[in-house]
DNA sequence: GGCGCGTTCTACCAATTGGTAGGCAGAAGT
DNA sequence: ACTTCTGCCTACCAATTGGTAGAACGCGCC
């Protein structure tokens, strides 16, 4: 793997993980087994490296969830969601920096939001559409495809990362409580969207 | 107002937007008009600090939330839900900072997450307790209380503090969307929750 | 007046921050 | 053989980081 792509994949797991002001360059280096020099070399600064590493973690993101989604109905709603949080579950898992840095990058006043947010204009949009069609057809409760969009991702999203709430509530993450979180989950998505 | 306490409050609004990482002492106590040794002499260190900072988050937040909810029947959950959401979309208007705070110090593989979860337990127990009631009574959806309290949780300040996530569909945050955002928020934790 | 106490200050400090300048080895082209 | 380019390096740098030591200030109390 190029030298480029190594320091993009360890960044993406510290920006994640401990927050881009608290990840220095030289941290990054040492970690790679470089000088800071070398990053720098690649990534005209910090915060070059970070955007790159924003779209990084965005193209994954995608390509994770378009794997699961793209051969379901996308017009069958209640699908989309199933498969998106199939998705949205097995990172939290296997790939929970990934989801640390689109919290990171998504955080209020964030000035890379802008950037995460056009690399999935397209699927948002085809989402609302989606939505659209299923709201006026009446195959789902609701009467504002966005502000629905928007109330799913908060959910999902939050149940599938906030994991020191879940701790404050007594719940030790473990692959477990993660399936049963995600069963409730499911349940209560489904009790909300579907007639 | 004490010194300690201004640097309290301007700390919490600090940490609550900057992040803790991004807030050095220096620049709190040039906000302050003071030397960062004065800071260092309330308290012991930046960690303490932030710890003091999200003890008051704590304090404020169930102070402004038994403001509202402790007047309504406590076991009329639905009751309960309209409260919260109020409290925080009216924090989300006037306190954004500490909404902020409260997220950063849940991040993952925070340290200050237990601090804040012990000054949190009592609601979240009564919280439990009284989803509990209103399940085995078959007036709420669902069978386990404390996921289902996590699922409202994480829709709830989900969908009061992604703003960037709102900003990426089209929305632009005000105090018109925000109403709209709320009002949406309601009807679709009723269906969730209410049979 | 003098004393102690609480508070804020100046003066430092070592370590770390992101970033620049420029050298050096090796591969590739000519 | 010569240059050029790539990739990584050493050597710096000024600014900033959190933190310590200790002096000076103003206050009420005796």
């Amino acid at each position: 793997m190029s030298t480029r792509q190594r320091i993009l994949d360890t960044a993406l797991e510290s920006f994640g993980t401990t927050g881009v002001d608290g990840t220095s360059l030289d941290a990054l280096a040492r970690e790679l087994g470089l000088r800071k020099q070398s990053i720098l070399y690649h990534f005209r600064s910090k915060n070059a490296l970070f955007q790159a590493v924003v779209d990084e973690a965005a193209s994954e993101f995608i390509y994770e969830l378009d794997e699961v989604t793209s051969v379901l109905d996308p017009l069958d709603v209640w699908a989309q969601v199933e498969g998106t949080v199939r998705v949205v579950f097995r990172l939290a898992v296997q790939r929970p920096a990934l989801l640390g840095l689109l919290r990171e990058a998504s955080r209020p006043g964030s000035m890379v939001a802008v950037q995460l947010s056009s690399r999935l204009s397209g699927h948002i949009d085809a989402a609302q559409h989606a939505l659209e069609i299923a709201l006026a057809e009446g195959r789902v409760l609701g009467d504002n495809a966005r502000l629905l969009l928007f109330s799913l991702y908060s959910t999902i999203m939050g149940v599938a990362t906030e994991v020191e709430v879940l701790r404050a509530m007594g719940i030790e993450p473990s692959l477990r409580t993660l399936a049963e979180r995600r069963q409730e989950l499911l349940r209560f998505l489904k009790v909300a969207l579907v007639p």
